[in-house]
DNA sequence: TGCTAAATATGATCGCCATCATGTAAATGT
DNA sequence: ACATTTACATGATGGCGATCATATTTAGCA
């Protein structure tokens, strides 16, 4: 059965959200094309009337959370706190793309890398923006440096299975950051 | 054809040895057992005389390549210099085994996943006691914050198809790092 | 020097999944 | 209203991969 233009493009986004839901929550090789479409409330058949295969759907979700997910912009104490916390790691589902897709990507079509590419390129620009006073030179490396180990805190902490261990992980890194960001040391 | 006990020892490490190249090459999922086996010269037939299932390869393939990797043991910085360069991150293959694994052990056995915690512990405590002199609490933090940065530029470089944003994640990590290893700002 | 057990090889099996083929009904334009 | 297009459903298909079954050869032991 046919469906109207709107429905199209509302069925469209919301396999999508459901997509970008499930690649996170399992992988984007532990989801199926089947899975993406029940969970968006339809079935298989129609997918290829959206997406040309399950590379241009994964591309295609990367720039769609991407574009979606805008954190870091406004109080970075804040977003570091939300970012590593607990909630954070124990809900991949529905947290940072980038944490929970980055390290796959590297096996993905070239347009996700392309996509992923493009989404680094505004976070760091965003939590660059957002940091304290300081040289553009230092604003930059404090940015990159706070994201890459926000990053790499958050996916090794949920890798692990010690909860102490891991939360441990999450709070030192907040430290880090915070003296890292406070003021840059004199080289 | 049955084989010698020796070199049936010798089988099992070469199975290993291969399954952790590849893994980290393509990824758990895009390697399939045959094409371990094969790799290691013999025919998937043998596989389960050596482990119960590919979950059980996984597992032990963690163990034995966080077992051998001992990195960061003796000098920090001719450490970050090789972690944090091109050649590590073009090379995926025979590089950090964290680096290359840890996103996707959060989808793999809890026998995985207890591997993996294992051998990040020992790496901390290595980089830990690779630090110049401070606290025991300041050397803890700033071992963690460098780890953590350490994998996460590697991850994100590796995910990116922009070879000068990918330089300067590594390079703006190094950076990041040294300033924040050489002395710890007063909080 | 045989006997037996074990390590691999070869050859199924079985299920899952991406993708394709075809049907159906409703939306859209005239 | 009607014709036509099209979005989606249902139902193949074909391949790949994990695992199992059986054969074969030889190490290990009496």
């Amino acid at each position: 059965m046919k469906v109207s233009r709107e429905q199209m493009a509302e069925n469209r986004h919301r396999i999508l959200d459901v997509a970008s839901r499930l690649f996170r929550d399992k992988g984007f090789d532990a989801v199926s094309v089947a899975e993406v479409m029940k969970a968006a409330g339809l079935t298989h058949g129609g997918f290829y009337g959206h997406f040309g295969s399950k590379d241009d759907l994964v591309a295609q979700t990367i720039a769609h959370v991407l574009a979606a997910d805008a954190g870091g912009g406004g109080d970075l104490r804040a977003y570091l706190d939300a970012y590593l916390s607990p909630t954070h790691r124990d809900n991949a589902a529905d947290g940072c793309p980038t944490a929970g897709l980055a390290a796959a990507i590297r096996h993905q079509s070239p347009a996700a890398r392309s996509a992923m590419t493009e989404g680094l390129r505004s976070q760091i620009d965003r939590i660059s923006a957002a940091l304290p006073e300081m040289s553009p030179a230092d604003r930059r490396r404090a940015a990159i440096g706070s994201w890459v180990a926000m990053v790499g805190a958050v996916i090794l902490a949920r890798a692990i299975d010690d909860p102490t261990l891991s939360d441990e992980l999450l709070e030192h890194t907040k430290a880090w950051i915070d003296a890292g960001t406070r003021q840059v040391p004199a080289g």
